[in-house]
RNA sequence: GGCGGCAUAGCCAAGUGGUAAGGCGGCGGUCUGCAAAAUCGCUAUUCACCCGUUCAAAUCGGGUUGCCGCCUCCA
């Protein structure tokens, strides 16, 4: 299948194509580990896994990179505020965003180095770019020259000449050729960890980390560079020219960005108080599987407007998907043939995906079939229509990845159906207050009994 | 000041030339001994506003208004 997406470098929807055959190499901007990943982050590792859910499926095989930052003006930030090594926080909070990236169902990176792990090869290329000149030290630290580089602004589309110069952030300028310019190292300060290399004793800058990473473990070429729309500019603009300028080529074909989350209509932060992390929706209730249903239920190039109301509804929604299911694995016995139903509605969902994964799209096939089999009566339908909506979920579930689309079998204690069938008999005896008493003790031991007109139908509480 | 995006029902949201998907919520009905659950139906003559192109516009062009993002280390 081919895949069709959005490249920020051109602005316009294209054809995938991979440079070598059947093979995706992508690399995926990573997390700075110096604090609990919010929720806007996890949005943007939500997104990467739809990716490359939606690649896999479409019959590519994928190597994934993803950068650690674990050493930057952050970590060391926090490190210090606590008096404690750098190392020290960023494995701490490593160890935490994987343990978020689990229970969010996003597959592991297939490699995920540290940047401290890489500043040999962060090294060389920087001497590279000095020897080229592309860089130039100045006062200990090392700058990459924008003059040198005239594709400069492609990606993010900015007219340096008409860009205003420090319009938010404050620029030091005296030690730098040109306003522009940016670090590639960064001089050695007090307080700071650092490292001896031959043109100085410093740390690496940010954008080097990534350049450096993508081209050890990718090659010079590969496809697909993923980030936050936040990163375009000045991240990837400069991580570009830095690639580009070290490898002499186009360095990635595909640069895709996932939009910014919104919390209450407003831009998350700190001092708003509208700042969720993973956990704290956890504290209020709410499951993973509903999180994940929220964050990958929206387009990823639309802003995402997370609100507690809009979880909520998520959670109503894959709770009513569960009782379908619930239902269906207890039906197919009837004579009713959706068969080609079943089956058109599951070629659009992936069609819709592949289409710039879109997801609002192909969510809707998955509620047209289940509206379709409800109208129909999932106990009327027949075997082969069961089968081919199992079928046809089962794949569903390999992109959405949500528990309450596992196609089990309603798995009922024995002695949860000994106590529904006696309350059946009862209620056959028009013995209510036995019936109901029954009810209740189904309803202790986390089951929900339903009465059909052929009987009765348990499924599984929510936990 | 420069660049870019968005505006579809109570809320979320798909749709980019052929006559408004889907989800949540709400309302009404069905089933039921009752409660609950479940289920069925209804829920935008209309896509921010104005002008234009066209047989045909939410979709294309021009203009207006409003909101948002980026402009040098924020996913």
């Amino acid at each position: 299948m081919t895949i069709k997406i959005f490249n920020t470098l051109s602005r316009k929807i294209e054809n995938f194509t991979p440079i070598n055959g059947n093979e995706v190499k992508m690399y995926s901007c990573g997390p700075t580990v110096y604090d609990y990943a919010h929720i806007g982050n996890l949005r943007y590792f939500v997104f990467v896994d739809l990716l490359k859910r939606i690649l896999k499926e479409a019959g590519y095989s994928l190597y994934q990179v993803m950068n650690i930052t674990d050493i930057d003006d952050k970590t060391i930030k926090r490190a210090n505020e606590k008096g404690v090594d750098f190392h020290e926080i960023s494995l701490k909070y490593e160890k935490i965003f994987f343990e978020d990236l689990e229970k969010l169902k996003c597959s592991r990176p297939d490699l995920a180095p540290r940047a401290t792990d890489e500043i040999d090869f962060m090294s060389e290329m920087i001497q590279f770019l000095i020897e080229k000149g592309y860089a130039y030290e100045s006062s200990g630290s090392v700058y990459f020259s924008l003059a040198s580089y005239p594709e400069y602004g492609k990606l993010s589309k900015l007219d340096l000449s008409k860009v205003k110069i420090g319009a938010r952030v404050d620029v030091d300028t005296y030690e730098k050729e040109s306003p522009g310019d940016f670090a590639l190292w960064k001089g050695k300060k007090d307080n700071e960890p650092s490292y001896k290399m031959p043109f100085g004793e410093g740390r690496p800058g940010w954008h080097i980390e990534c350049s450096a990473i993508s081209r050890k473990h990718l090659g010079e070429q590969f496809d697909i560079h993923t980030g936050g729309v936040d990163l375009i500019f000045p991240h990837h603009e400069n991580e570009k020219a830095q690639s580009e300028a070290f490898c002499g080529v186009k360095t990635v074909n595909y640069w895709i960005h996932s939009e910014y989350l919104i919390v209450e209509g407003k831009k998350m932060s700190k001092s708003l108080g509208n700042f969720y992390t993973l956990r704290e929706l956890e504290d209020r209730g709410f499951d993973y599987d509903s999180v994940r249903y929220m964050l990958i239920s929206s387009h990823y190039r639309a802003q995402l407007n997370f609100t507690i109301t809009g979880l909520k509804a998520a959670e109503s929604t894959i709770s009513n998907i569960k009782v379908f299911v619930q239902h269906l694995m207890a039906g197919g016995e009837g004579s009713v043939d959706l068969v080609d139903m079943v089956r058109e509605h599951e070629k659009a969902f992936f069609d819709a995906l592949m289409d710039d994964l879109g997801i609002g799209n192909a969510l809707s096939h998955l509620f047209i079939i289940i509206n379709n089999i409800n109208s129909a009566d999932p106990l009327k339908v027949n075997a082969a229509t069961k089968e081919a909506v199992i079928k046809a979920f089962t794949r569903f579930n390999t992109i959405l990845d949500i528990s309450q689309l596992e196609m089990t079998e309603n798995k009922i204690p024995a002695d949860v159906n000994t106590l529904a069938q006696e309350r059946y008999q009862a209620r056959q005896d028009k013995d209510y207050s036995r019936a109901d008493e029954l009810r209740g003790e189904i309803t202790e031991m986390g089951y929900i009994v339903e009465d059909t007109p052929k009987g009765f139908i348990l499924r599984k509480m929510d936990e």
